[in-house]
DNA sequence: TGTGATATACCCACTATTGGGTAGATCGGG
DNA sequence: CCCGATCTACCCAATAGTGGGTATATCACA
């Protein structure tokens, strides 16, 4: 440790300019370290072999391997690191997803900078963090605790339905009757409350489970 | 003009950790003098009347008045300033839009910071910059003019496609029948390629026709 | 061993959407 | 004044999806 008192922190997301304007906030604050920055998930990993901070925050959305995903495994190889979840969505979906996961706090990139520096403190202080109009969703979350949990099946079935098949074409993919989609299908609409195929798109683009990103 | 040589840039984007990471970025470059950043596009054309920029760097998508649109006050307004444009999309519509609104360029939030001081000299030079997938984009289009000129009407009844209205719904809400919405419908799918309701959704969510941002 | 969750599959009647047309009204430009 | 674009509206037959069921097999867990 470089210091002792300082907070050791890796940054990962794969757009450069939020890299570098957290690595800019970050470094005008003499307690916290940026012990290195990645852009993908598993280049973060390797750097967090190496460097061992006390605190990843890590953006939800990458190509290759999102962040959600990349949440157990740096719970499997660096128990002791904290993860801090950066996202632009304040989507029910990904934010409890990310607690389940091991996530220790979840902040918009809309928030102020201050605000992300209490996050990392509160995070690297054992404690867990959510940015305000996250943490309303979660005590909604509270009462209701079983969320909106589709089954491995239902999201290959929205998946592919919000990439355009229809129920017939899902059927071909992923080898059963089309009966069973559709059995799927509207077993998902009354999970979600959403009847259209319109509203299931936008319910799987905004929660992730699609994927075009560049 | 501080200094007469100095690019004075004016920022605008609504997110705060974007504009920090920018101003970060831009400020370690002697060159480049950033007069001011703004959260919202009116706020940044105030800004921009009193410190008369040469380069605005703006991102396209904004809650209230959204980057397109505010190319336009811009032009009216400070017609010696240059509007840069900042996305985290590479769409056609968006791209070809900000054009033709009166960008001088256009950049993804994901290229390298070097390649945002590149852009910000080009356009104060009175150059045009389009980053590398976006100048791809735009020769295609040279070729092929029309794009994909969808009538106001086409893009209404998308719009609320997109929402998840059914054909009898848009009806009701346009005050049309729901054949002529079908109409609309099997006219924006031929123009658009695109045959499910699901591609339609995602392509109007990429391109910017329908809202939902925070 | 029973219970619940999951994944599979089917039935039925109803409604919506599709993809192929045609066609009148309006409006702006040449 | 005609032409093209746009918006409007309808017809038809075929296919797809909806919303209500029921039902079986499997697997994990208590």
């Amino acid at each position: 440790m470089t210091d002792g008192t300082a907070i050791k922190v890796l940054l990962i997301d794969n757009h450069p300019l939020v890299l570098e304007g957290l690595r800019a906030v970050l470094e005008t604050y003499g307690h916290i370290d940026v012990v290195g920055t990645a852009g993908l998930a598993r280049a973060g990993l390797e750097i967090a072999r190496q460097t061992r901070p006390q605190v990843v925050l890590m953006d939800i959305n990458m190509p290759k391997l999102n962040g959600i995903d990349a949440i157990e495994l740096f719970r499997e190889e660096l128990p002791e690191t904290r993860i801090l979840m950066l996202s632009m969505h304040d989507s029910r979906e990904y934010i409890s997803t990310s607690v389940m996961h091991g996530a220790s706090g979840y902040i918009l990139k809309d928030v102020s900078t201050d605000e992300i520096i209490a996050a990392i403190e509160a995070v690297a202080a054992g404690k867990s963090y959510f940015s305000s109009g996250v943490s309303d969703v979660l005590l909604e979350r509270k009462e209701n605790e079983s969320a909106v949990p589709l089954t491995t099946r239902e999201s290959d079935v929205l998946l592919l339905l919000s990439a355009g098949s229809s129920n017939r074409d899902i059927a071909e993919k992923l080898g059963i009757s089309a009966a069973t989609v559709e059995t799927h299908r509207k077993n998902i609409k009354k999970k979600l409350g959403i009847a259209t195929t319109a509203g299931l798109t936008r319910y799987a683009i905004e929660n992730g489970l699609t994927w075009s990103d560049g």
